[in-house]
DNA sequence: ACCGTTGTGAACATGAGTGTTCACGTCCTC
DNA sequence: GAGGACGTGAACACTCATGTTCACAACGGT
């Protein structure tokens, strides 16, 4: 039940940065009693939902085999379902004020990044700086996410159109585009 | 001055949206009882720093010429530098919550849509859906701005990366990749 | 049947943010 | 120089989230 909790906040102060702790214990079926005692202070949740999402986004990250050729197709997989974790990690800008967390966010997409920077040259475009072509691979995956929340996206169109997207962009074939 | 409070607080909001309006004030360089005298309310000021982002936001997307060729290349331009505006509109999910805004917020964006599914067959590809094409280009200008913000990207090589990326993506040439 | 565990609501004290008022400066205009 | 407009800090009462405690109910294992 415990996950459940957390799955539930995380929702709910997504909705509502503001909500208040009785709003949360109630969305999540349980009183705000329980909860204090799980969670003494409303900063001890907050950074609870902070480590589990990165314990997830960190599983998803080293489960994917960095040396197959579906690295990224793998990648984009394993991150679309995180997507309220992600966004809770994006919109919780203070995370940063707890050493350890901001640790772990910024050595977080390190892999990822080596990961790029070894297929650029070969499959990914050598001209462009690694943490953008990572940052663009986030964008797409959180946009994803988004379209599926909105209901404007089956779950499972998600991965190709994140990646067909990330490759070969929006430019209509026989165009040759620049900027 | 106006203009400059206003300024102040959508990025000490964006930086911590529980911020007090105390703090906010004194960000601002005014007083508390200054602040309270042009919004009486918390819900005004944030209604306040909504309103003039979307008047920004259309100001920027109604200022492009849709006919011109490089109507695309102009929208990216304008919108970049509007970085912390649209990640109000973006980070502040119950602006939803206020009739007028929310219906503000989701026509704003119908003159890019027109845009693109009028660009889809020739410029742009057909075979994805022209939401999903404008998703990826508002995520190009936010990610651009969130790299200037962090001082990774100049801000005169924004625009320029942001179309490459979103018309060729970032398969290597040569690569005929699949999704 | 007993007892530890766990979840729960009720109640309370406290602190912080908020809305409001007031009296005091400063600047500009007439 | 009188008077209004504007910004300001100090002070106040009020609300509300929060942290904390307590007594009670449900459940499971011994």
């Amino acid at each position: 039940m415990s996950v459940h909790v957390l799955e539930t906040a995380t929702s709910v102060l997504l909705r509502d940065p503001t909500a208040s702790l009785g709003e949360v214990a109630k969305a999540a079926g349980v009183g705000r009693t329980t909860l204090h005692k799980r969670f003494p202070t409303r900063s001890d949740l907050i950074h609870a939902l902070a480590t589990e999402a990165l314990d997830l986004v960190d599983a998803a990250i080293s489960s994917v085999d960095t040396g197959s050729d579906t690295a990224i197709e793998q990648l984009v997989a394993k991150l679309v379902p995180l997507g309220p974790r992600v966004e809770f990690l994006l919109r919780f800008p203070n995370l940063r004020d707890d050493e350890r967390l901001s640790m772990r966010l910024t050595v977080m997409d390190q892999p990822v990044i080596d990961l790029i920077s070894r297929l650029q040259g070969t499959r990914l475009r050598a001209d462009l700086p690694a943490w953008w072509i990572a940052q663009t691979l986030y964008a797409g995956v959180y946009s994803a996410w988004e379209g599926i929340a909105a209901g404007r996206l089956a779950p499972l169109d998600a991965p190709g159109l994140v990646l067909t997207t990330f490759y070969q962009g929006v430019s209509h074939v026989g165009a040759a585009d620049r900027s």
